[in-house]
DNA sequence: GCGTAGATCGTCT
DNA sequence: GACGATCTACGCT
């Protein structure tokens, strides 16, 4: 992949606007570790950086919930506009939050898989009840949307608009952007092989087993 | 460090 | 009725 992306947002600005997000998701993908989620809530502001996210393509992607051209209510916020949650329930108790990529019409998103505490690490630690040590507790994809308190309730909410926001970053210098297999996406054939998983190689809120991590 | 099993319910077939 | 873009605990190496 050699073709030219558009630079990620000053870390310290306002969020991209919906443009920033019409590309196919891979792409995506790696621009937004760095990036950085802003959550408030009642008890107050967590903000923490991506380090781990998986791209999942359109229709011909069988990893994908919008495999085959699925379109239900559940995904429809996969068709929307780019630069929006979606947020999703799985194996009867966790949520998964995704960035969606590209433009209305053509469902592809980021599943955001880990990230790590900048501030309001105390509220993240009440919610997490504790679990995990203090740079990790972001890590995994349910971890995450525990850590952040997001629920289905922000499924289709603009991540330019609070309570939710995503801001623009980048990896550090000495940071070194991997790839591998996405995880627990076996059952998709060939397309479970693809290395769409993108993460900062050594973070601690990086998931996965020791040897996806590196 | 690694592999396995159980929890638990919305979604799609 | 089957299965899932997961996590945790537990036992074994």
């Amino acid at each position: 992949m050699t073709q030219d992306l558009p630079p990620p947002p000053p870390a310290d600005g306002a969020s991209p606007a919906p443009k920033w997000f019409d590309r196919p998701a891979t792409a995506l993908a790696r621009q937004l570790l760095g990036c950085v989620l802003v959550r408030q809530h009642a008890e107050g502001e967590v903000r923490a950086r991506i380090v781990e996210c998986e791209a999942y393509r359109g229709p011909e992607d069988r990893a994908a919930h919008s495999r085959g051209g699925l379109r239900t209510p559940r995904n429809e916020a996969m068709w929307g506009e780019g630069g929006r949650a979606y947020v999703y329930f799985v194996y009867g108790m966790h949520w998964c939050l995704n960035v969606v990529a590209r433009g209305p019409g053509h469902p592809e998103a980021v599943l955001l898989r880990g990230a790590e505490i900048l501030s309001g690490q105390d509220l993240v630690r009440a919610r997490r009840r504790g679990r995990g040590w203090p740079h990790a507790m972001l890590r995994g994809p349910a971890c995450l949307t525990q850590g952040l308190a997001v629920d289905g309730s922000l499924d289709g909410h603009p991540l330019a608009r609070t309570p939710l926001r995503l801001l623009g970053g980048a990896p550090g210098p000495e940071e070194r952007i991997a790839c591998s297999p996405r995880i627990g996406v076996a059952y998709a054939g060939e397309h479970a092989a693809r290395p769409w998983r993108y993460y900062l190689a050594g973070s601690p809120g990086v998931s996965g087993p020791a040897r996806l991590r590196r």
